[in-house]
DNA sequence: CCGGGCTTATATCGCCGCGATACATCGCGA
DNA sequence: TCGCGATGTATCGCGGCGATATAAGCCCGG
């Protein structure tokens, strides 16, 4: 998950932990923020998985203004072959977990990089994932409406428009990726 | 948090574990789900906790119609002295915890059973805090908006028009709250 | 009558993200 | 010069999630 935003980010540009968390909020607004606390562990994480490499080259020794202090300097990291190879794979994969809530907005903020019938396959399947809930949510809403208080009728409600929007929003998207290529 | 949503519900009436989570579902619709990954270790630390109890009763030997199998009954849990205190202590707790994204929903499903003026506290500091948000994501976006690409930009677009459609949402809320309740 | 598949039911495991926290450096204005 | 806010790296414990295991009760068709 955070994995393939950080591929992503470093698609475009070595960056160090704190710019790159700074892009993070950049790129996915509102959608999600992530924590050094995820993001400190998952930079090890790929970088014992070979995805990334340490950068070394801004931290380098200016021949040390301040030379005595240990001078930790910034750890720049970038994509290695592997981490390219990744980071396509992953783009390429349009299973379920690419429409699950977390996954997608991810997918979706590198959807320049993906392949055109891929990006279509994930908004469908995420229209489809978010009707079948919306479905879900209605009948169990129509079973119990008279037992429900105001407040938690309201909360389910709110719920359902904003479903609702998204599948406007998600259909509308599908509709612009049909114009531009055309089924088949 | 399941904590809040769990006490709440056994507030209404015993039940088991299975149940339990149906009215989790049914009481926080598209909001939010909880698997039973997280619902038993935590029923496991309320009991510990002591504001929950084992409700023997259900599970009773009715002249064993099978009786030589193990027979595992149903566990029926019940809320203890204890337990309805917490409940009360949490439902008072008006803190920036209340309004965080993952709380503010659960808190409000059982604002039928919160005090008028905690509701209101609640409400406002959602609120609050979802402009401040919207607001970075807003001026983040002015800074950045031509480095985008389309898709970047149209999630983010998408994430603020969903942000401010809570924000009119709180609004409505709060100001219904304040006619039946007068400031003072 | 029995076997297969669905729902009910309880439970655990490892992973991952979060918030809190701890440092340390740097530039800037009071 | 002092202190504060931004930059920067890092860890810890906790809580939630999805996958998975297990098993009993269920009804329906063969």
């Amino acid at each position: 998950m955070l994995e393939l935003a950080v591929l992503g980010l470093l698609h475009e540009s070595p960056l160090h932990g704190y710019e790159l968390r700074q892009r993070l909020k950049a790129t996915l607004g509102s959608f999600r923020a992530f924590s050094y606390g995820s993001l400190y562990p998952s930079l090890r994480r790929m970088k014992d998985a070979g995805w990334i490499a340490e950068d070394e080259g801004d931290a380098e020794v200016v021949a040390g203004a301040p030379p005595l202090t240990g001078k930790r300097g910034k750890v720049v990291y970038k994509l290695t072959a592997e981490g390219k190879e990744r980071f396509t794979e992953l783009l390429a994969e349009a299973g379920p977990s690419s429409w699950e809530d977390e996954q997608f907005g991810v997918h979706f903020a590198f959807f320049s990089k993906t392949e055109p019938e891929v990006r279509v396959r994930i908004l469908e399947g995420r229209r489809a994932r978010l009707e079948q809930r919306r479905e879900g949510v209605r009948s169990s809403l129509a079973r119990t409406r008279e037992r429900l208080d105001s407040y938690t009728l309201q909360l389910q409600e709110h719920g359902l428009e904003s479903v609702d929007r998204e599948v406007r929003w998600l259909s509308e998207l599908i509709e612009t990726e049909r114009r531009n290529v055309p089924p088949r």
